[in-house]
DNA sequence: ATATAACAGTTGTTTTTGTAACTAACAACA
DNA sequence: TGTTGTTAGTTACAAAAACAACTGTTATAT
């Protein structure tokens, strides 16, 4: 930023994207916490297959970025909580299809609900172009690193 | 399963926000922990003595919209590093002030040196006017929280 | 005053994460 | 066949975070 010349901490893009990130996610966990009692990457699993359908604990790793000990723990609790179930692969056993239950397509699809309101409320003081600059600046920053 | 047209995880702007985060701090955690064995809060609480001078624990806390036990372990942690150093208020005997040492000065000139290179190459494919739209889109994010 | 609440910071305990090592299944190739 | 290497997923242990309870100090209100 040219506005001084000196380093803020406060301007440091770094670290104004990490306090943005924790705030939305602090103020967004409530949804599926207080009311589900899952975790981050529970839901990030959970929408994962909601999303995309069947997939494995391999892939929703790699496309999620997350490391496949925290994709097993969650698999492991929502399978837990009934909301997910695996079904062994024929061709490869080591492979796992995860699906989600129909108690699961129940969760998935209210904290969809939830999501969407809530991305909804957190730009309502945002102007279109703001918005879109916005998505296309955060998929810039992690293109970055591929 | 059905897949639903209307939301995606990929376009969840809470999702995109924190991916992005967490990308862009697991790529910078390497200059401070790689560097100087320093932990995300250790190095929070170092830059908001650098940049700010003489804090309490308390309104770095406030500032960084971190817990006060947070904060009170890297405050330990950077003490026993030799990077701080503490001073028992006069008036307020419950006050600590905080400041660098010449040790944690030293430190942290080189690792804003770090910080400024670091986010310069994250956005060199960045317009002037896509950093500020970010930058305003990020503490407006932050604001509707206040 | 003296009781009570509020505050700055620390410590203890539980929960979650990070990292490495592991099991079981497949693949490549001699 | 082996033998070696790779992969999907789990488990064990250590590091860190979350949360509650705590100490010592100051402020407030009878």
């Amino acid at each position: 930023m040219q506005k001084n010349k000196f380093f803020f901490i406060e301007d440091f893009l770094p670290y104004i994207l990490t306090q943005a990130a924790e705030t939305v996610s602090a103020n967004f966990q409530p949804f599926y916490k207080g009311k589900y009692g899952i975790l981050r990457t529970e839901w990030r699993v959970l929408f994962h297959l909601g999303n995309f359908g069947q997939m494995t604990a391999r892939d929703i790793g790699i496309n999620a970025k997350t490391h496949k000990t925290k994709i097993s723990r969650a698999v492991f609790r929502l399978e837990k909580k009934k909301y997910l179930k695996r079904m062994t692969s024929e061709e490869d056993r080591r492979v796992e299809f995860l699906s989600l239950t129909e108690k699961g397509v129940a969760v998935y699809n209210d904290l969809k609900k939830e999501a969407e309101g809530f991305e909804k409320r957190i730009t309502k003081n945002f102007t279109e172009s703001e918005v879109l600059v916005l998505r296309k600046c955060l998929k810039k920053l992690e293109a970055n690193f591929d």
